[in-house]
DNA sequence: GGCCCTCGAGTTCG
DNA sequence: CTCGAGGGCC
């Protein structure tokens, strides 16, 4: 190939490559098939190799990065980079929308409004449409140039498209997609390497690496927002009269501008975009910490003006932080009901998501050893999609050292002894829980039993709670769960006395004499209505392992009564659906237990009854066969009651949605159960459809 | 033996 | 809600 056609083949290699990219990384409508794609790239790193005079700086192949220079040359900014004011709450921004309406006379000023992401600002540098230099903030004046390392990033344009301007300065943010940390960190963590302790800070290293190369296997992105200088070749350039079509231009251009960003006007629009973002900010592929109000007409911009380094037009307002870093005061264990021994962490309390959280669970040793927790160590807690408070990683470059810098505090192991009745605990083989031997014998597990035993999808017992259950079996009041028939108005005063003389263990609000009385005429009642039950909720109740509410529905209507059932062996057992045999074997051998037998014995003494009846097999009715999942709140019932009235016509109601639902009802904030049938395209009812259904068939 | 669908169990704060 | 594991079907 003649030199002529090698340039004139790497210029049409270039373009396409570049072209293919923007779609890709840019656009995200990838075109190019990948295998294509690898090929030009190939083609073209071979014709600049043959044909160094060729190469060029701003050559896609220029993204894997070039040999470290040294250090980062200082780069001044043509024009400042800016700081925000921050906002934390709603009055701020009233005051903001209100200063800027008094001031430039305009009732409903117009907002360009966009989600701040939570990276590194950078000033990016074109002339003649081309990447020229890139810079870190530094203090708004002077920055680092990390030119080298920008190129490697796939989102930023190289060559700008269609009629760039002579000079064109943008500021942007270079941020680590969430996807992309969580995929760097688990092949860092398989490959011995160093992880990013959160996404910002994984950004900031990596522009800041000294070897392009290493940053160009980082997976970082860019998103820009606003202008810097701007020369256009003829006298007076045609810039847009607003920041919001400054930022469609920029878009034309070929630069990544985030698709969140919109216009809003007014207090109550900026608030709606900042509750709007907020309610998506978890789904969102990048983390933000909150959204940014710009006046979008430039005239007002100016007239708004500065003070000191902050525009008085612009504002960032902040949601409260979802991951906080604290440190571990210790690790305990709690067992539970059946002796399953979970580890979690006591940290110094911190604000996460608006709430102080003080405890988190570390579920089970495989998660212990996974993060490897240690007391002393700071942590990073978040709050994620729902409540639950989890512990993300622990940030080792602080773990404390003692003189000889090795690690103060050992690897945590779980205990090999329970610390509340001191058995054996055990993990077999395969399984990822550890759960203490002790059985009933354990004051951890007794407790536990029953509290199962009085909760509300059991034996609904009203008022007995879990504080006031340790009160119980501490002062010894209670055993066994039949012993809890046995209580009477006296023994709970008295009981109450003993506690408030004790400790506090019993709620503050329940005070000495007649209210002492009442309360306690209270509980009896509770205890007294518990009587009257279910063979369901009683198998339920009784904490067989392995037997939830479903199993025991399952049993309950398989068999009809008890006596069958404590009577069935392992065979017998199997028989019924979705009972397999390692359910069926723990439910022989709870009946096999002497002491289990000798409770329900003295349950039944003690008045416990329920309907009998003859067994049940496949059920008739309009929706037999049928399963149905339930989701969000509904308006006219409560989801137990939706539940009876389907399970009534025939239906099987369940919690998870798969392909084999019949179809979902969903109600008001419905949640990912109804992303999931969409997906799945399983049909989907809301609450008029499931109303008019119930009613043409009502009995 | 491998998959998919369910169920069970544990969980935090106000 | 999420994870782990049991049950059932191919």
């Amino acid at each position: 190939m003649t030199s002529r056609s090698a340039a004139a083949r790497i210029d049409e290699l270039r373009r396409l490559i570049d072209d293919a990219n923007h779609r890709y990384y840019v656009l995200d409508e990838p075109q190019l098939p990948d295998a294509e794609y690898d090929r030009l790239l190939r083609e073209l790193e071979s014709l600049e190799q043959a044909n160094p005079a060729l190469r060029d700086s701003n050559s896609p192949t220029a993204r894997v990065g070039s040999a470290p220079s040294g250090r980062f040359a200082p780069v001044q900014h043509a024009t400042p980079m800016l700081s925000l004011a921050n906002a934390f709450s709603e009055s701020e921004v009233r005051d903001f929308v209100g200063r800027i309406e008094r001031e430039t006379g305009d009732a409903s000023p117009a907002f360009s409004v966009e989600p701040k992401l939570d990276g590194l600002a950078i000033s990016l540098r074109y002339e003649a449409g081309a990447f020229v230099q890139g810079a870190t903030r530094g203090d708004g004046a002077t920055g680092e140039d990390v030119s080298a390392n920008l190129r490697t990033i796939r989102t930023l344009p190289l060559r700008l498209r269609g009629q760039a301007p002579e000079v064109l300065e943008v500021r942007g943010e270079v941020y680590m997609p969430k996807a992309a940390f969580e995929r760097y960190n688990a092949w860092a963590r398989d490959n011995g390497q160093r992880t990013l302790a959160n996404p910002r800070n994984g950004a900031a290293g990596s522009l800041r690496q000294l070897d392009a190369r290493i940053t160009a296997q980082r997976p970082l992105a860019v998103y820009v927002y606003a202008l810097g200088e701007v020369r256009f070749a003829k006298a007076a350039g045609p810039l847009p009269p607003t920041h919001s079509q400054t930022l469609a231009w920029l878009r034309e251009l070929g630069f990544p501008v985030s698709p969140e960003v919109d216009v809003a006007r007014g207090v109550d629009g900026l608030l709606a975009y900042f509750a709007r973002i907020g309610a998506v900010r978890n789904a969102l592929p990048y983390d933000i910490d909150g959204v940014v109000y710009k006046l979008d007409r430039y005239d007002q911009q100016r007239a708004m003006g500065f003070v000191s380094r902050a525009p008085r037009w612009a504002l960032a307002h902040k949601y409260p932080a979802q991951e906080e870093m604290t440190t571990v005061e210790s690790i305990e264990v709690n067992v539970g009901r059946t002796g399953a021994v979970t580890p979690w962490v006591r940290m110094t309390p911190v604000q996460v998501g608006g709430v102080v959280v003080s405890r988190a669970t570390l579920h089970n040793a495989d998660q212990v050893a996974r993060l490897d927790v240690r007391v002393g160590d700071s942590i990073i807690v978040r709050r994620a999609g729902d409540v639950i408070p989890e512990v993300v990683r622990v940030i080792e470059e602080r773990r404390p050292v003692d003189k000889r810098g090795r690690p103060l505090h050992a690897a945590y192991q779980l205990p090999g002894i329970c610390p509340d009745c001191g058995s054996a605990i055990e993990r077999e083989d395969g399984e990822v829980v550890a759960r203490c031997t002790g059985g009933l014998v354990c004051p951890a597990q007794r407790k536990q039993a029953l509290f199962h035993f009085a909760s509300r999808r059991a034996m609904d017992i009203d008022g007995l709670g879990e504080r006031f259950i340790d009160a119980l079996v501490e002062l010894g009041y209670v055993r066994s769960v039949a012993d809890l028939y046995r209580l009477t108005v006296d023994d709970f005063v008295a009981m109450k006395r003993r506690a408030d003389e004790l400790s506090d263990s019993v709620p503050q609000t329940v005070k000495g004499g007649k209210v002492a009385t009442r309360w306690a005429e209270n509980l009896v009642g509770a205890i007294d209505r518990s009587r009257k039950t279910t063979l369901e909720r009683l198998l339920f109740a009784l904490g067989i392992r392995d037997v939830g509410e479903s199993t025991a529905k399952a049993l309950a209507r398989h068999f009809g009564s008890l006596a069958p059932i404590m009577a069935a062996d392992e065979d017998i057992l199997t028989s019924v659906p979705d009972i397999g045999p390692i359910v069926a074997a723990h439910i022989a051998h709870f009946f096999a237990e002497p002491h289990n037998l000798v409770a329900i014995g003295e349950l039944v003494d003690a008045g416990v009854h329920w309907p009998e009846g003859a067994p049940q097999r496949a059920s008739d009715g309009p929706l037999a066969g049928q399963t149905v999942v339930l989701t969000g709140g509904l308006e006219s019932m409560s989801r137990e009651a939706a539940s009876a009235r389907l399970e009534a016509l025939g239906a099987k109601v369940s919690g998870s949605v798969s392909k084999k639902t019949s179809f979902v009802v969903a109600g008001e904030a419905a949640g990912t159960k109804l992303a999931k049938a969409q997906e799945l395209g399983v049909e989907v009812w809301d609450e008029a459809r499931l109303l008019a259904f119930l009613a043409g068939h009502a009995h």
